[in-house]
RNA sequence: GCCGAAGUGGUGGAAUUGGUAGACACGUCGGUCUCAAAAACCGAUGGCUUCUGGCCGUGCCGGUUCGAUUCCGGCCUUCGGCACCA
């Protein structure tokens, strides 16, 4: 009698035996080879999303097969627990952040071990634990020693909906990377992370991550910015001073008629003239007030003005006009410009707007300019003029001799500039990670000694949402003692960014109950690093750069040995739905549109654009709905199925149900079988059998190469599903029941990884006691991929006219004849001349004719 | 503007090294079973057509080739990143 396939039951009496066995637990005592899989750890917001289902179902599937080959595979899981939203749920909700983390994570561990993922859950953590971010404490005053975390004033991106800092990759078109809200400029004491010394060991590193997707490789190096090129020093005029200006485009010096200094300019206030003094002040506080994000837009009006100064073009000796400008950016170069208006746009705007001279020294080669009648700048490349001993030279080729020339004459060096900044980690806010600093008024800033550490984020707070950071309210935290002189002192009240904990979590899953630091050497050199890392492509600037920094200093620090924390890189697509409106009601859920009304009051809905789940568009389909409705299996199967892992994927009901339909194809493909596979029959080598037999094992070499290394797990789920169409298809049964029972075993095994749950029940119905991860992964017979025969395509002039059959054993010469012989072939080329017969052995022939 | 990815049926997608374009699935249509329905199973399904056949067809134009979704040149569109960076 046919059992049912009754997912709910199945999987929860699985997963039973998962926990209790602690069968995904790993120590590095084994001659295995290991297998480190990393999936981004959530943010425990409450419940999980069906990004979270695609992104760990993807691991799941890498992590099963993995093992199922042999490997020792770490696959942890764990949270990314500090942040803003707990303190936010504390403001409104009156919930501690501890609390309320907390649960979430309860929650969530449970929907997690739903889905049945195979994690090493003995190696959970929070990194809300002080037993994780103490160890984090101890990193930072190694930092510190290093002077690899200093302090500074600086101008810096402040949220006023957050009431923190944000560092520069948190800030997303002008808006905070989590409330969008507009990010202002403001000054403050803030600790920074020296990232920058790090930025030309970051970038030559991207060529060795050959295991990474090009576009977040090329989103890194663009984001690092290095450029090469010059420093130069310009003498000002009567003044034994200089300044220096950062070029890239050296072989234009020659045509420098002025110079462009940022407003904040240290030297703009002495450069200034009396006669020019209330111009430039009233042109600095206009910029003052103007917003920088505006200013560093492009389409911002470059506005300048003249400090009465002149300096000297060192290799021309003219004197040049020294001017502000606005769009002179203090933080990038020396904040000082050369300008050659006629080899660069900006200059040349600047210098048509203010009446200044061009000078043209590149030459392009099939025009003649005139700076009495140019319309832009040229800034293509071309043959050098105006330039000394340098006439005639290609102007890209003049770079480097100018560059030498430049530091012969001692009035320039080579250089390298990078758009990367140090990475502020200060924020002021409560539930983070206490940067364990104190401040004492003789000793100044005195770092807690390590044998003080942790600094516990106290409990005991009040959250008002008013004031700033809680902490700084907290006379109990921050009254403290200095550890060098013992008078009073102030503790920091700042908390670290969250993506410094993220930053080493991976390393910590190695040794997440080592006692004596963070990082157990000896376990971290087993499995580090991580060999398949998969998440959003979201993170490829900052989670992703910054976890490459900290794992260089972690290194420089003694803590560990590898140079890069992933060595291959899987982003996984975001999950879309359309969405749906209602003309009084705005944006619906999906459970609020029945029959393309709305329910609350039945006008007709419209469908939107197709856009990535978020709660705000109210896209999204709740994991939950989906498991108690069709089991995790299918949850997994489908997002899985629907689209290769790094594109994204479109939520279709229809197309779930098609999954599930699929599962139950194969639960009865076995049970309307089973009487076939009770004696465990040898496969048959001969007839239909041997047919059945070869589709068996070429479909278990698509699977392994598909999964292996490639990821397309679309195609290896379709190769089994064409496989179970074939079991159905067989006519032969009961003459070659084991070739029967070889392809329904080849079924069950080859879809473990995917739908864990239903294919170890199917397994044990079949009669087996050992579980399918002792079995290992088929491996397929290159005996049984051997054709008899082959199927030819003949084409007439590239276009297909018909097919045969041959013997694989035929020669060439045979299956032209074939192929020539062929009645419809002999239409197309009856009243021709064959001029050519192109064969391709076991595929193809090709009969030219004209 | 620069850099990166992509563009294939009604839909999601496949074609791994240049060799049958549209695998697999969804949807639709037809059939079997049923009093009926659901489920299941079987079949059809790129477009056009003078239909035992033929023509067109992978964003557009051109090239290389016996043969191009695949390689080359030039465009168009969409998405993503960077951008007054000297």
């Amino acid at each position: 009698m046919e059992e049912r396939y009754d997912p709910i039951a199945i999987e929860l009496a699985w997963q039973k035996d998962w926990a209790t066995s602690n069968k995904y637990s790993v120590s590095e005592q084994s001659d295995k080879e290991k297998y480190y899989l990393l999936e981004m750890f959530p943010y425990p917001s409450g419940r999980i999303h069906m990004g979270h289902v695609r992104n760990y179902s993807i691991g799941d599937v890498v992590a099963r097969f993995k093992r199922l080959q042999g490997y020792n595979v770490l696959h942890p899981m764990g949270w990314d627990a500090f942040g803003m939203p707990a303190e936010n749920a504390a403001i409104k909700h009156g919930i501690h952040p501890a609390k309320w983390t907390v649960e979430n994570i309860a929650n969530m561990r449970m929907q997690l071990k739903r889905m049945g993922f195979s994690y090493a859950w003995d190696r959970e953590f929070a990194t809300c634990d002080v037993e994780y971010y103490k160890w984090e404490q101890q990193i930072f005053l190694q930092m510190l020693k290093k002077g690899l975390a200093y302090k500074k004033s600086s101008t810096v991106n402040w949220c006023p909906e957050c009431q923190t800092v944000l560092a520069n990759e948190q800030v997303e078109d002008d808006g905070c990377w989590r409330c969008g809200t507009r990010v202002e400029d403001k000054e403050l004491d803030q600790w920074f992370f020296k990232i920058t010394q790090y930025a030309e060991e970051l970038l030559d590193d991207t060529e060795k991550l050959s295991g990474w997707p090009d576009s977040v490789l090329t989103m890194q190096r663009n984001w690092i910015g290095r450029s090469t090129g010059c420093e130069v020093e310009f003498p000002i005029e009567n003044s034994p001073d200089k300044i220096k200006v950062f070029t890239t485009r050296q072989d234009t010096l020659y045509g420098a008629t002025f110079m462009s200094l940022a407003p904040e300019h240290p030297q703009a206030q002495a450069l200034t003239t009396p006669e020019q003094r209330e111009q430039v002040e009233a042109f600095i506080a206009k910029v003052r007030a103007q917003d920088k994000k505006n200013r560093t837009s492009e389409d911002f009006e470059k506005e300048g003005v003249f400090t009465g100064s002149y300096c000297i073009n060192p290799l021309t000796q003219t004197r040049i006009p020294i001017f502000l400008a606005n769009f002179v950016l203090m933080d990038y170069g020396t904040g000082a410009v050369m300008a050659v208006p006629t080899h660069d746009q900006r200059d040349f705007d600047f210098a048509k707007k203010y009446a200044l001279d061009l000078v043209v020294v590149i030459q392009p080669k099939d025009q003649v300019l005139d700076p009495a009648t140019m319309t832009e700048a040229w800034t293509d490349s071309g043959i050098l003029v105006n330039s000394g001993q340098f006439d005639g030279m290609d102007n890209n080729a003049a770079k480097d001799k100018i560059a030498d020339f430049l530091v012969e004459q001692k009035i320039g060096a080579k250089t390298v500039n990078y758009r990367l900044r140090d990475w502020g980690v200060s924020r002021q806010r409560y539930w983070g990670n206490p940067v364990p600093v104190i401040y004492c008024d003789t000793c100044g800033v005195v770092p807690v000694p390590e044998k003080d550490l942790p600094v516990v984020l106290p409990t005991n707070v009040k959250f008002t949402g008013e004031g700033g950071s809680p902490l700084a309210q907290h006379e109990e935290f921050y009254k403290t003692t200095c550890p060098k002189c013992g008078a009073a002192a102030r503790r920091e009240t700042d908390t670290f960014d969250t993506f410094v904990e993220s930053s080493w979590y991976f390393a910590r899953y190695a040794c997440p109950h080592f006692e004596a630091g963070p990082i157990d050497r000896q376990a971290a050199d087993y499995w580090l690093p991580v060999d398949q890392y998969i998440g959003g492509v979201e993170h490829a600037v900052m989670h992703l750069l910054y976890a490459r920094f900290f794992t260089k200093v972690m290194r420089d620090l003694g803590y560990m040995n590898i140079d890069e924390p992933f060595t291959n890189l899987l982003t996984q697509g975001m999950v879309c739905k359309e969405t749906q409106s209602c003309p009084e009601h705005g944006w619906l859920y999906p459970e609020d549109v029945v029959d393309g009304k709305c329910s609350k009051c039945g006008k007709p809905v419209t469908i939107g654009r197709t856009e990535k789940m978020s709660k705000s568009k109210m896209n999204v389909v709740d994991p939950d709905h989906l498991i108690a409705k069709y089991g995790a299996d299918t949850a997994r199967l489908f997002s899985l199925f629907a689209a290769p892992p790094e594109k994204d994927l479109e939520w279709n009901e229809q197309s779930v149900d098609g999954c599930y339909r699929f599962l139950n194809r194969v639960w009865r493909a076995v049970y309307d079988n089973l009487s076939l596979v009770a004696d465990n029959p040898v496969p048959e080598n001969s007839g239909s059998g041997r047919n059945l037999r070869r589709t068996t094992h070429r479909t278990i070499k698509k699977v392994t190469e598909d999964i292996d290394g490639r990821f397309h797990f679309n195609t290896a789920i379709s190769a089994v599903m064409e496989l179970v169409n074939a079991v159905y298809a067989f006519e032969d049964k009961q003459q070659y029941p084991g070739a029967v029972t070889e392809a329904l075993e080849a079924i069950v095994k080859l879809l473990a990884p995917f739908v864990p749950h239903i294919t170890e029940e199917l397994w044990h119905g079949m009669g087996h006691t050992e579980d399918l991860e002792a079995v290992g992964w088929p491996v397929w017979d290159e005996k049984a991929l051997v054709e008899d025969e082959n199927l030819i395509v003949i084409q007439v002039n590239g276009k297909v006219r018909s097919k045969i059959t041959v013997s694989a054993t035929a020669d060439n010469a045979t299956v032209e004849a074939t192929a020539l012989a062929d009645e419809t072939v002999q239409r197309f080329i009856a009243d021709k001349t064959v001029r050519k017969v192109i064969v391709i052995p076991g595929k193809l022939v090709n009969v030219v004719v004209g």
